[in-house]
DNA sequence: TCTGGGGTCCTAGGACCC
DNA sequence: TCTGGGGTCCTAGGACCC
C-alpha cells in the first residue's frame, strides 16, 4: 500500500494570510471568543486550540485577530480536494482540511509516492495558495503520524522496512485514539512510547482499557492498520449546536434557540438529501457536565415540524435538570440517516403560519396552481427564483 | 487550560424477539 | 414455573478527532 495523507497547515489562518499580504509572517489568529486556528506564527509562542483568545493575546501580544470566515475556509477546502481528486480518484476527506489519498495503482503512471506528494504539494500551493503537509506509509494510521511528525509545510516519507524504528520512540499520544484520559492512564504506568505500548501485550492493554481500545491500540502500535481508504463514504448524523454563556437564561430562549437549531440542522438535511431517525437533544451544564437525550422516530425525516418537537418534548423532559445545573449549551443533531433522501418534504412546511399565505399567493401567481401543488407535495425547486421560499 | 462547533466510534443495560 | 442462547434496536454516556 501507498498512502498519502494531506493535512493543510493552520489551514484558517493560512487561508487569512493569503487573502490579506499584510498578515503574511505575522502571528494570526482566528476566532471570536475562543481561538479556532493559530499561524504558526502564533503557534511558536504557546497558543493552542481551543484558547480563549484575551489568553492566547497575552502570550503573544502582536498578534492579529480576525473573525473567521466560513465560506472562505469551504471554497479554499473545495479547490484543495479538487487538486486531491487530481492526484488520485480513491480520496477520502476526514475534515474540511484533511484527507487520505490512496496511491497504491499510480506508480507506473505517475511516479513513486515520493514524486507524486512533491507535486502534490506544489499544486496546492500554486493553485490554492496554501502550505500542507504530507505524510506517506503503508498505513492510513502512520501516514496520518508521518505529516504530524512532518509539519509545517513538510513532506515526510516513512520509507518501507522503517515503520517500526520510526514509530516506537514516539510519544503515547501520537497513536490515534489515545486522548487525555487514555494517555494518562498510560502514563500513569510509566508507559510513554508507542514502543513500550507495542511490548506490554494486548491481554494488558485490554485489562487497562477495555477490549475495543486495548486492541486498537495494540494493533496501531504494531502498525497494524488494515483500514482501506474509502470513497464516497457519507457522514452518519448532522447537526448544530449553540453555546449560551455562563449567564443563566430563561427557559422560553432555550426553546427558541433550539427552534433555530431545529431550522439549521433540516436545512442542511433537505441540502444533503437526507432524512433522519433519530433526534438527539446535547445539554452541557455550568459544571461542564454533559448529558443527552434522545428519541427514535417510526419513519426518518427531514421536516423541521417534526424534528422541532421531538427535540421540545426532549427539553422538556430535561427541564428539571436544566433548572437544577444550569445549561451553557444546547445542541441538536439527527442520525440514524437513511442512505438517500427519499423523503421530500413540502417547501412551506418551515414558513411560519403568517408567511406561509404569502408564500402560497405569491407562488400561484407566478407559476400557476399546478405549481403550487408541487411545491406543497414533492418539495421541488420551482424555478429561477422564489425569493420568499425557504432554503 | 476554564473549554467552539462539527463529527466518529465504543460500551453497556434493558426491551423484545425467536 | 423456571430456564438457555442468539440477535436487534433503543437509550445514555464516554472518549476521541479536527
Amino acid at each position: 500500500m501507498a498512502i498519502l495523507h494531506a493535512d493543510l497547515d493552520a489551514f484558517y489562518a493560512s487561508v487569512e494570510q493569503r487573502d490579506d499580504p499584510a498578515l503574511r509572517g505575522r502571528p494570526v489568529l482566528v476566532g471570536m471568543g475562543v481561538v479556532l486556528a493559530a499561524s504558526y506564527e502564533a503557534k511558536a509562542r504557546g497558543v493552542r486550540t481551543p484558547m480563549g483568545v484575551s489568553q492566547a493575546r497575552a502570550l503573544c501580544p502582536g498578534a492579529v485577530v480576525v473573525p473567521p470566515r466560513m465560506s472562505a475556509y469551504t471554497a479554499a477546502s473545495k479547490a484543495v480536494f479538487e487538486i486531491f481528486r487530481d492526484t488520485t480518484p480513491i480520496v477520502e476527506g476526514i475534515s474540511i482540511d484533511e484527507a487520505f489519498l490512496d496511491v497504491t495503482g499510480l506508480h507506473k503512471i505517475r511516479g513513486t509516492p515520493r514524486v507524486i506528494a512533491t507535486k502534490l504539494r506544489a499544486d496546492v500551493r500554486e493553485r490554492a495558495g496554501l502550505p500542507i503537509t504530507v505524510g506517506i506509509a503503508d498505513t492510513k494510521f502512520l501516514a496520518k503520524v508521518a505529516s504530524a511528525v512532518g509539519k509545517p509545510d513538510g513532506l515526510l516519507e516513512v520509507p518501507a522496512g522503517e515503520e517500526i524504528r520510526f514509530l516506537h520512540p514516539l510519544p503515547v499520544e501520537r497513536l490515534w485514539g489515545v486522548g487525555p484520559v487514555t494517555s494518562a492512564k498510560l502514563r500513569e504506568r510509566q508507559i510513554n512510547t508507542v514502543g513500550h505500548v507495542a511490548r506490554i501485550g494486548e491481554a494488558a492493554l485490554v485489562t487497562m482499557l477495555g477490549a475495543g481500545a486495548g486492541r486498537h491500540l495494540h494493533a496501531l502500535a504494531h502498525n497494524r492498520d488494515p483500514r482501506r481508504v474509502r470513497v464516497g463514504h457519507r457522514r452518519g448524523s448532522i447537526g448544530s449546536q449553540c453555546a449560551l454563556g455562563r449567564r443563566p437564561r430563561p427557559f422560553h430562549e432555550i426553546d427558541a434557540t433550539l427552534a433555530a437549531l431545529a431550522d439549521r440542522v433540516t436545512r442542511r438535511m433537505r441540502r444533503a438529501h437526507r432524512a433522519g431517525r433519530t433526534v438527539t437533544l446535547r445539554l452541557r451544564f455550568d459544571d461542564f457536565g454533559r448529558a443527552t437525550r434522545s428519541r427514535s422516530l417510526l419513519k426518518a425525516t427531514m421536516q423541521t415540524r417534526t424534528v422541532l418537537d421531538t427535540a421540545r418534548a426532549l427539553l422538556t423532559e430535561a427541564r428539571p435538570m436544566i433548572e437544577e445545573r444550569g445549561l451553557t449549551l444546547v445542541g441538536l443533531a439527527v442520525s440514524n440517516l437513511d442512505s438517500d433522501g427519499v423523503v421530500q418534504p413540502s417547501l412551506f412546511d418551515d414558513l411560519a403560519d403568517d408567511r406561509l399565505d404569502v408564500a402560497m399567493d405569491a407562488v400561484r401567481d407566478r407559476f400557476g396552481s399546478t405549481a403550487l401543488t408541487r411545491a406543497a407535495t414533492l418539495g421541488r425547486p420551482l424555478g429561477p427564483s422564489v425569493p420568499i421560499l425557504p432554503d
